[in-house]
DNA sequence: TCTGGGGTCCTAGGACCC
DNA sequence: TCTGGGGTCCTAGGACCC
């Protein structure tokens, strides 16, 4: 069997934490720039506040609903999800961390166990030990567990948050209850196509034939129906070191200047090089993109991307900002409003196995030298060694009026209780 | 005025090789 | 009028996830 553990309004609830003055009332945590909705309470969800509502259009419902809006605060949710991972783990040895707010256990050789009891449990000490709700499914498959999930979190006090599908009468339920677009794997145009052949629902999807399934919706789709038919397909997946590393930003403000555009793509790129040798990476190549705001109809709209192709593998900060710098030059027009701009890195190569080139290779002085950045910054703060041409004198910054303490990872945000 | 960020996998088609 | 067969690699685009 596999259990899929999901917290409950993940980011809202990690605010509720550290206020507990907020349980029982709405409350929406919003993305970078405080842009959209990219989190809500239950009661946030019931006043019809819908999953990525721009904040400008909702202000007005906020207020009437004293909706309490938070911005991202990043650090606490990463913090709060790994304290739930470490409870976890204690529950299987074997757990894949799926996402920031979900993991699957494989539950192998638990013949004997009580699944709803150890469910059950589960939640509670979570709950108990972090504050966190979670909602449990277990079943015979990923895909069901998935499914499983749902229910439980579809009728909390019904259930307690924990359903198991552990009968064929239960998963031919759960399927046709389960609409098509809400099936995991399937997506916006998937559903579409499904819906015009008269597929509405997980049941139905499973009733097709594996060709047509396959010819439509490709190996992933098949593989999906196997799972969600009870035949074990999906399997847990190791963690992989990433293939792809970006970092990308909307502005507060438009930006007009080349100057503005360069000073963060080079900290973009430095970002990118950060996050490399953190998993002893080097790139081969560099994908430079900038855009206008799309939403405005009024402004002429311009949208480029560059790949560089390197003449070595790095992950030093210095070089990865010379090329980035390179290809935004090359894009780069005059006379548009940009909005967004990002540096993605690609094709890697582990750190130690350098292929030594002819002609150019990478400045070996540059690798004791990104360590030693890399340790004052962590002993010291991020960015606190910065290149020339990133932001020195520290103008930008991100829109995040409603952002909430570090609470666990900041030393002066520690709460004070006051007895 | 204001609309996020970071990933994965698969497929088709073109360029190129022998 | 008729023009082989069998590959690999790369890229763009489309689909999906949180």
């Amino acid at each position: 069997m596999f259990a899929l553990i999901d917290c409950n309004n993940f980011y809202a609830s990690c605010e509720r934490v550290f206020r507990p003055d907020l349980v029982g009332k709405p409350v929406v945590v919003l993305s970078n720039n405080d842009g959209c909705v990219i989190a809500r309470s239950s009661e946030a969800k019931a006043i019809g506040i819908p999953m990525g509502a721009a904040a400008f259009e909702y202000e007005k419902m906020f207020k009437q609903n004293n909706v309490h809006v938070f911005s991202a605060n990043f650090a606490l949710y990463g913090d709060m999800s790994q304290r739930v991972m470490d409870i976890l783990s204690g529950y299987s040895p074997e757990i894949e961390i799926y996402s920031i707010d979900e993991a699957f256990l494989k539950l192998k050789g638990f013949e004997k166990f009580d699944l709803q009891k150890y469910g059950a449990e589960m939640r509670y000490k979570v709950q108990k030990w972090t504050g966190i709700p979670i909602s449990v499914g277990i079943a015979p498959t990923k895909a069901l567990a998935k499914v499983a999930n749902k229910i439980a979190k579809k009728y909390p006090k019904e259930l307690q948050n924990v359903y198991i599908i552990d009968t064929e009468e239960k998963r031919a339920k759960a399927l046709k209850w389960l609409k098509i677009e809400d099936v995991w794997g399937i997506g916006r145009q998937h559903s579409k196509r499904l819906k015009a052949i008269n597929v509405n629902t997980a049941y139905d999807f499973t009733q097709l034939d594996d060709a047509w399934v396959k010819t439509h919706l490709a190996i992933v789709g098949l593989r999906l129906k196997h799972d969600l038919s009870g035949i074990p397909t999906l399997d847990l997946e190791e963690v992989q070191p990433k293939k792809n590393i970006s970092t990308a930003r909307s502005f507060e403000n438009n930006y007009t200047e080349l100057e503005q555009l360069r000073e963060r793509i080079v900290t973009f790129a430095v970002s990118c090089a950060e996050k490399l040798r953190k998993q002893n990476s080097c790139c081969n190549s560099l994908r430079v993109f900038i855009h206008t705001n799309e939403h405005r109809k009024d402004l002429p709209q311009y949208s480029r991307n560059m790949v560089i192709k390197l003449p070595f593998p790095t992950n030093s900060s210095m070089e990865l900002a010379t090329f980035a710098n390179l290809a935004l030059q090359k894009i780069f027009r005059e006379g548009y409003h940009y909005k967004k701009a990002g540096v993605i890195v690609q094709d890697f190569t582990p750190e130690n196995t350098q292929q030594l080139k002819l002609f150019e290779s990478r400045n070996e002085k540059h690798i004791p030298l990104m360590q030693v950045v890399d340790k004052l910054n962590k002993s010291y703060g991020q960015q606190k060694i910065r290149l020339a041409g990133q932001d020195i004198k520290r103008i930008w910054k991100m829109k995040q009026e409603k952002l909430s303490p570090r609470y666990t990872t900041k030393l002066s945000d520690i709460i004070t209780i006051h007895c």
